[in-house]
DNA sequence: ATAAATATCCTAATTAATAGGGATTGCAAA
DNA sequence: TTTGCAATCCCTATTAATTAGGATATTTAT
């Protein structure tokens, strides 16, 4: 963790049970994170801890199915902190890098931790965290993803190429991602498309 | 289907629901399956059928937990014949072409037998289903889908470009997938790499 | 033993993608 | 009202990927 937000940084755990939470903060604590670790066992009380927390962990089993964040509403939600999810095992989201399932075995989860809290991004790469694309950006990426050429993307959103080589050029900026490979597991993981949308 | 096979073609649905084996030979009819249709109510005996079957439509929950076929053994057990999965809805393998899961909607489920029992392709393409990738075109398709360039994959794997270029058209005829972003998918949902693998 | 599959390497031609530059329009917020 | 952003379009090089032919040696299976 960068030394010169330690005294500031918080970690909130929003959990129902009890000894989830023990178990999320003592993996915290093993790693070293000095940050003060809030529990939180209502889940309402989320609002409360917004301009606060810098790293929240969010059990999804303890908020009602209506009220359950999905992935693409956390950077509305948590613009200024970064969100850990704890889901149970039924979801598909298993090989994201903030996103643990309970099933999921020891060393699954001491890795994610790992790599979430202690291998924090320098500063300047943080904007890939932040930063949002363009609809229409978005929509190139999709195409981008589902495996359409420059030239079919051109034709199927009756624009010229080389505007479409222009938003790809945004978008590789914008996410550093730069790998038609990369954009597509990005693509998935964020719901942009569906494996079976894929162009074969 | 291929017209010279009709008379030997024969369809298996192995489920212990009633209602479900008798939907499913509602589907095949409506679709104008003109194979004889066999249902097996009990999972056990599919043995039998092994060299009578061109095609298998098994209901997973039929099958105890610790004999339940996963996706890799299923060119091991069912050389001969194709087979059809159905799921319970908490498989994240409900994107494949040979899967369903009891919580698709209707479309999805129609448009699944339809593309798997009637859009058949040529003998000169079966191999797609049949076969599968050796160890080597495997580890390329990880390369490739981690965002790696032929280049890069030839350096990683100490071979020449030309070999990679091979390897990955034997890929591309192996699986019909022609694009990055296609053989992407194939990977992230056979297991083959982790999104966070992803080269960006 | 022989056929099939696998793994390796090669050339040449074509197509696609990327990395640099540009530019214009419209719209919304400062 | 100016400033910035989004979306559109264009260009030149360069690099990468794809396609379509080859070839050879080694395993593997029948």
């Amino acid at each position: 963790m960068k030394s010169e937000y330690q005294n500031s940084w918080k970690v909130y755990i929003i959990s129902e049970h009890f000894l989830l939470r023990l178990g999320l903060k003592t993996i915290l604590e093993e790693l070293g994170v000095k940050a003060e670790i809030q529990e939180i066992s209502e889940w309402r009380e989320w609002t409360k801890i917004l301009n606060e927390a810098a790293f929240v962990i969010i059990d999804m089993e303890s908020i009602p199915e209506k009220e359950r964040l999905n992935f693409d509403s956390l950077p509305d939600k948590f613009p200024k902190c970064k969100v850990f999810l704890l889901g149970n095992g039924t979801e598909n989201k298993v090989l994201l890098k903030n996103f643990i399932s309970v099933k999921d075995n020891q060393q699954e989860i001491l890795d994610k931790f790992q790599r979430f809290f202690i291998e924090q991004p320098d500063e300047d790469e943080m904007p890939k965290e932040s930063s949002v694309l363009s609809e229409r950006e978005i929509e190139v990426l999709k195409e981008v993803s589902m495996g359409y050429s420059n030239k079919e993307i051109a034709d199927r959103l009756f624009i010229s190429i080389n505007t479409v080589i222009t938003h790809r050029k945004n978008i590789t900026e914008k996410l550093e991602i730069k790998t038609i490979a990369g954009l597509t597991v990005y693509a998935l993981m964020n719901k942009l498309i569906r494996p079976e949308d894929s162009q074969k």
